[in-house]
DNA sequence: ATAACAAATGATCAAACGATAAATAAAGAG
DNA sequence: CTCTTTATTTATCGTTTGATCATTTGTTAT
């Protein structure tokens, strides 16, 4: 049951390299730091049911020498996860959709840019999905703030943009939410094509990026229009 | 090296219960058939990492069993696929599309209604997403089909619809293609939230179709128009 | 140098897995 | 009924996999 090396306040010391990547032997935070770092790469690449020998024989080590970081390979999965999907999030973005000094296209264009740099990688679009194919919760909880955070925001910068009546006074309804996830949905679709399906496109991102955001707002204006008219009709 | 069981002209003989589920012994083809039935399910629900043991207590019968009906797991697997790929596309889509008579509008939501509905399900998204984090060609060679039984066409419509010079003249631009795909992932989208992050929309689907592809619509001309004349430009 | 500590390895266990072979039992033919 | 056929099961093999333990080897302090 032991939680990882003994020596916890060792720390590198002196001056030891700072890539030892080459010494046998190596300090017990750069080493599970390397550990974790390949582990990352190694469970996006082939999924968690990938296999510790594996895993070792990739970053340089023998196998047991991974339980002397890690009790067990949950563990060790359970701190990947850590890695990835911690600080990814920009609290600024939030502030970003919602700030009307800026014309909401620039808003949009500048926040999904951001936004696809920051977290459509390789490692997480992939460990993404392979965990929403396993079921674990980190999804639902992850998709459940861009809903919150982001969709419908934007759903009530239309609105403002519109001239519609705000969410306080007529709430967000499904099909309102459903134009948010489409626009939000094309570029993640973009992330799948390039780490999951693997189709290098040669068209730019940014430029895509831009394209999509202007077609969404120059077409979603009847439509948005009629949802909310309808939305009002039922809630009196 | 077994192929299959040896009878393979028995068939149900006279009238054997046309869905003979509880009979201890079954019929050879029915068996097979009920095998690749479960497995379809099965895998698609854990992966092809899934334990022949589990599948056969699903199936309700012994694990060596499956080898009198499959030489291998791997063989097994290959029919699957078979099963849940074949015969899934409608060969009448692609006249759909560029049937003019019909308005564009009314070609897109009937194509991505019947699309979806015929496409996107549990088995065939979960399925195709496995595959392409494990690297099989499989989709790599699906895609390539949409793209040109779908992607393209629909630029070409649009082109047409909006006045544009054809493909022929002006051959179409990735980033001309990049606005036909982020049509098309919007849907893959939605089927992605449902099947693999198990988010279960109150949202009429067809309705949803229906108001993507009129914001598509109403909103891509001018991108489109300036995407299509920067083409010209850097083709003469 | 040498003793003391711990990072890292080699050997190995127990359970799980795909696959095989022999034994059992259900159905039809005579 | 008995005999033949074969679908299905029971028992088991060889390998792989996560995990453990004793041993070796590199590093530091004295």
């Amino acid at each position: 049951m032991l939680d990882g090396p003994k020596t916890k306040a060792a720390k590198t010391g002196t001056a030891s390299a700072p890539k030892a990547a080459k010494k046998k032997r190596m300090d017990p935070d750069a080493r599970e730091a390397h550990i974790v770092a390949e582990a990352v790469r190694f469970f996006a690449e082939h999924g968690f049911e990938g296999k510790t020998r594996d895993l070792a024989k990739r970053i340089g080590i023998t196998q047991p020498l991974l339980y002397r970081y890690f009790p067990s390979k949950e563990s060790l999965i359970e701190r990947v996860y850590e890695e990835v999907y911690v600080r990814r999030w920009n609290p600024a973005w939030e502030s970003l959709i919602t700030d009307r000094e800026i014309p909401l296209t620039d808003r949009l264009c500048r926040f999904y840019r951001e936004y696809s740099r920051a977290v459509y990688d390789y490692v997480w679009v992939r460990m993404f999905v392979y965990s929403g194919l396993k079921g674990v919760d980190i999804n639902d909880r992850y998709l459940r703030g861009i809903k919150d955070k982001v969709l419908r925001p934007v759903c009530a910068e239309l609105r403002h943009d519109q001239g519609l009546p705000s969410p306080e006074e007529i709430p967000i309804g499904e099909q309102e939410l459903e134009l948010a996830w489409s626009l939000h949905g094309s570029f993640f679709y973009r992330a799948i094509r390039r780490y999951i399906y693997n189709l290098t496109s040669t068209a730019d991102s940014d430029m895509a990026i831009d394209n999509e955001v202007k077609v969404f707002l120059a077409g979603v204006g009847p439509v948005h229009r009629q949802l909310v008219e309808k939305q009002a009709e039922q809630a009196q």
